[in-house]
This record gives C-alpha cells, structure tokens and sequence, in this order.
DNA sequence: TTTT
DNA sequence: TTTT
C-alpha cells in the first residue's frame, strides 16, 4: 500500500486547546499544537533547551475525541506521518506547511480532566456539519471486524 | 482503543521462506523469521555481533502477499507489537513463545525476486480453505473508504 | 553500526516498583514489568482487552535513575530492543526469555511520585557495589560533546 | 534528557546524491533529500500516489558515511527528530524549513553501489576543513565504552 | 503556546 | 536460519 515508511511519534503536550473544524462532508479536522522538548549540554556546560511545536491534524472519529477529551496543556501521544504542504498565500507568496497526520492517539497521565467532554466542543458538529452524511471513521478505528475470524484467539 | 503503546519496527532479512497456513475460516497466516543483527566493540576493541530471530506473523491479505513475495533472505520491514502466549506443550509443560504481530509490511531493496509470486503458494489457499465465506482484510488495508471525504484533498 | 533495525516502542504502566541489582562493576541493572493492554471488539460487538507484560531492562546510569524515580502504577515511556536469551533453569530444562533492552526512557504523566526519589533506594549502590570503579553511563547520555561544535546551533 | 518524545521514522529512496558540507571546526553535515511515497484508492477507486520529499541532515561521522556511501536512488532506513527553523530569507521575508535530524542510518537493499565510497567525496574534508581539532562524532557512534562492563553479557 |  |  505503499513505497516507503513515513512515520512520527511524539509524546508532547498541548500549548492550546485543540481546535476542531468539520468539514462540508461533516468530517472533523482537528488541529493540535504540541510541544516536545529537547534538552542538551552545551560546551561550557549550560543546559540548554529547545522546543519544536509540532501542528498535528486528526481526522474524523479521531479528531472528534480529541476535541472533546483533550485540553491545553495535557500531556499526548500522537503516531502519524509527516506531510509538507504547499499554498499560495493572500499575497500571492508561496507559503510552506509542516503537518503531522495523526493515526493513532492516546491521551497520557490520567486523572485530571479526563472522562468530561466539554459541553461547547460537544455541540459544534451540529452547527457547523448539518448535512453530515455518514459517520467518518479515523483510520484503525474498525479493528474489530478486521479479525472477525473464528479461529484467531485474540 | 487502545490504554498504551506496544509498537515494534523491524527491519532484517528472513532466514527461510515464509510459511503460510489457512484457518478454518480461510484466512492466510503467515510466519517469516526475521534476522536482526546488531554490531558493538568489547574492552578489548573486537568487533562482535550478535542476531535476534524474531517470530513474525501476518494475518489476512498482509499474510498472503508475505507469502507469495517474500523469500529467504529478502530484506523486509515489519511493523507491529509484541505478543507474549504461554500454552502448555504436549509433555505437560508450560511454554512461552513471544511473536510480533504484524501489521504493516514492506518488501525492501526492490528488483530481485519481485513481482513474481510463487505459484504454488499462490493455489494453497483453495486447497486448504475450501469454505472461504469472505475474504479477510489485513489492519490499515482499508485505507480508501476511511478518508472518503469530499474536501480532503490527499 | 548494525545490519538490520530492531526498535521497541512502549508506553505503558509498571506492575510493580523496579527492582534494582548492581554488577560487579557496580552497573545498575534495572528491570521494570510493564503493562500494555490493547481493546478490540469481538464478533458479538463484546469489549474484549489483552494485557502483554513486557520484562524491561534498563542499564547505567538509566537504570539508576529508572530505579530512584519510578514505583508501581506510573505510566511510562520506554524506548529500545528487543532480545531473545535461552537459558538452562535448575532443572536441566531450557527455558526462553524476551525482555526489552531500554535505551530511552520517560517519566509520563507528571506530578506524583516525582522529584522524591526514594531514600532506600538511593543508598543501595553504595551497599551492594562498593567496588564501583567509574561511572557507567546509559546509552545517549553523552549527547553534549557530540554536538559540542562551534558552529552548529541547537 | 528530554521532556517529551519527537521520533521519525522513514524508509525512502534518495532523490540525489548526497550534499556534504563541513563546519569550521570540521564536522560533516550531510544533506539527504528523501521520498516516502504513500497509496491510496480515491472514492472512484482510482489509486492515487503522494510522494513526501524529507529534508534529512545527518552530523558528523553519520554524515561523512552517509556522503561517501550513498547516492541517488539508493534505499535508506532514517530515524531521527524533526525540527522546525525560521530564517530571513535575502529579500527579508521570514521562511519555515522543516528538517529531520538524523541519528540513526542504515543502507537498505545491499548490492549495488554499495562498498566503493567515491573519491571525490572522500577528499573534500582535507580541502574545506583544515583545522580539524578533533573527529566529531555522530550521536550513538560510542556504543563500545557505554556498556564496557565486566559482567554484561552481550 | 505546553510541560518539568 | 538471514544478511553484509
């Protein structure tokens, strides 16, 4: 299915809160902003420390739950490939764009904030998606029936 | 869907040719063993090595495709997670067996040996698995129908 | 450096707190019992998880810090390979073990059990490996003077 | 080390020869322009292709293996971290550069090309880096002194 | 803009 | 049992 391996993983936590957008097909786009740190010595011996903030985009089911259940701040993992785009900007400038295409996500360290769903976040899609179509899965959210097969224990 | 990450990522060359079985439900599962080798100097500045032979299992259409292309000592990339089994062997005794389930898979080094399926391998499946009732698909192999959305350009 | 990639990736919870050994050379030994569980759902649409336990060994200065820092529960990341050893038990009968041989490794989640290290195990080094002749240090720990270069930025 | 976890992970063909520069101090950085190419199907079942091209730089002895060995079209296994820089370009406009810094490399696919490092290249670090005080190394090139131990099998 |  |  492919010629190549192009694979990220971060663990990182979010410096805003996601933000999620639908598309006209009622898909949810949502956008991460993660911070993973680096820390080294530097020759006189000072640490030093370097962050990359990395935009990582989820879609469909995916994207919903990480609307709803992620906050600023919160520690994620994130397993995806990268992406470089290119556009054209309002002047006419070519602009460039890193993304990290999220298809794998889990929430990190538990407890706090966690199990509540924010109520605004939980309204959008009817708003924003009413003539959503049909149910947009996030790829591996089908695991099940992928191994529907008598005989394979799990 | 998941509460952790267990995720492996081999690359290594087979030491015999892949070995293709069929469940009652006729669904391919296939075993490769893989060579790893790793290289480091002793204190005393001798170079030596060292091979891990990983038991890899592939299941579905994934399991097919690894056993009609790969071959003994083709270079291949695996992705997956480690699986721990116990089961007790034929004398009484509890075994353990650690495999690593594949799910994603990559023919490495192209050219030799490619793009011509072994055809005996290629018949097994209606010999061995006569009531087929629909054919299995391998994780991630449903890649097309996940993104099917107007608006998301590739 | 290697004929091949064997690369682990886990994030999951410890069973129990690490428990520690020094060598004779006075290398901390480090070895953590890790849980990874993975959810799917069977053909009846029931929730079915699986737990793998991986067997964790850290070395050097890693496994020191591994032991002073981590206690059962915590959720942690762990990076590095995966190896395969045979052994003879008392018994005469060979046995098999797999463990993951750590290379990186972090502390996930924050706050509890954090910044405390623990005041028992912070003084065994000195009781169990009197011997110690030099510092051993844990893979990539020595990443200032690779880079220690006048001329490359962070 | 590190407060968060920023991996790539690729497998790609090099769209041309290596780029090999040298600092002041005389450390190799070597500049790789890699292809991932992914596959899907579109709603009409038409397969379609994406190529990424990775802007991959690898340091030091990495670096001066990666220019003598490699070349155009040549198959490569790359783990590393990205980073995003920010720079002003001539025309004083601000511009973005994603690159992957490399810290691990393997050739894939052996044979061809493979062995005869090309002279042209092996030559250029006497000419533009004549101060060279001391080998640089690459990140991980010391794996020897680091489990250096009595009593650690390998 | 996050986190420790 | 592979590979370089």
């Amino acid at each position: 299915m492919a010629r190549g391996v192009n694979k990220v993983i971060l663990v990182g936590n979010l410096g805003n809160d996601p933000d999620v957008k639908y598309t006209q097909g009622g898909m949810a786009i949502c956008t991460l902003s993660l911070a993973t740190t680096s820390v080294r010595k530097d020759k006189e011996g000072n640490t030093q420390e370097r962050t990359e903030w990395h935009r990582v985009k989820l879609f469909g089911k995916l994207g919903e739950i990480a609307g709803e259940y992620l906050r600023k701040g919160r520690q994620v993992y994130i397993e995806g490939s990268i992406r470089y785009d290119k556009f054209t900007g309002q002047d006419g400038q070519e602009r460039y764009i890193t993304e990290i295409i999220a298809d794998e996500m889990q929430m990190l360290g538990g407890g706090e904030g966690r199990g509540e769903p924010r109520a605004e976040r939980a309204e959008r899609p009817q708003r924003s998606a009413p003539a959503r179509r049909e149910a947009p899965t996030a790829p591996k959210a089908d695991f099940a029936d992928e191994f529907a097969d008598d005989d394979i224990p799990f």
